[in-house]
DNA sequence: CTAATACTTGGAGTGGACTCCAAGTCAAGG
DNA sequence: CCTTGACTTGGAGTCCACTCCAAGTATTAG
């Protein structure tokens, strides 16, 4: 797959993927003897893997260290582990405060329903009046 | 309420504070005869929703909006209520996604909590072995 | 009354994450 | 063989949301 197709299939630019591999947040993509980059079916696992966690809010920081992790091979196991152990606690909790303020506009919202309302019979009474 | 009290209630810096006025995110904040910002509780009230959405993810823009509308009085409630409602849904989205990532996360440490027990496994061959 | 502190405004600078560009290389269709 | 279009690199530019600064004014403690 070249960076095209899978530009096409992520819906990121060529530019973008050219980006998170020169600042190594996917391995280096293998080239073929031109030098134009072949994607193996492992990188897109790494893209769609970054991606997600991208798209989670997780820092290029934080997903840069787990890859140079990994590339170090099974030594790295624990630590990999602990970063994403880490990283779920963050997201767990960014989703209690995301309830939070969906239940703040609920009770907002439920507010703007009694102000219509009120508008509303005020409207009437105008009528009744006339 | 002076706007280092404020800041040091919310966590902003005065100069953060003194943004989200002129942007037009908070409404104006009342001065003593010195020009000095006095903070009412309805600036604070606002202060607290705007930093609440702010958090959540909602864009400037959306909570600019929002203030200017808020502004022109009664007419706009039903277009504010809809504003909220849409943020809602966004956000309730974005929970969505959030819990499919910590689920994602969850395999993923599960994963290594089995490779992480092979490892230990082949440790204990190898001394067997030995 | 004065020194120190806190406030004001307008504008420049910063950091994260792209996003775009210039200049050059390469491969495939006509 | 030549044109077209996708690819390469390194580096500059952009956008958002602050964040900091300079220069000047106001308030407060002593």
């Amino acid at each position: 797959m070249n960076i095209s197709e899978v530009s096409g299939k992520f819906g990121l630019t060529p530019d973008t993927l050219r980006y998170y591999e020169k600042i190594g947040l996917i391995p280096p993509v293998n080239r073929t003897a031109g030098g134009v980059r072949a994607y193996s079916e492992h990188d897109l696992n790494w893209i769609d893997f970054v991606m997600c966690m991208r798209n989670a809010g997780l820092s290029i920081e934080v997903l840069q260290n787990y890859l140079k992790l990994f590339e170090q091979g099974d030594s790295s196991l624990q630590e990999r582990k602990e970063i994403l152990i880490e990283q779920r606690q963050v997201l767990a909790e960014k989703i209690r405060a995301l309830q939070d303020t969906v239940e703040r506009l609920d009770h907002k919202i439920e507010g703007y329903n009694g102000q219509l309302l009120e508008a509303e019979h005020e409207l009437q009474n105008k009528m009744v009046k006339k």
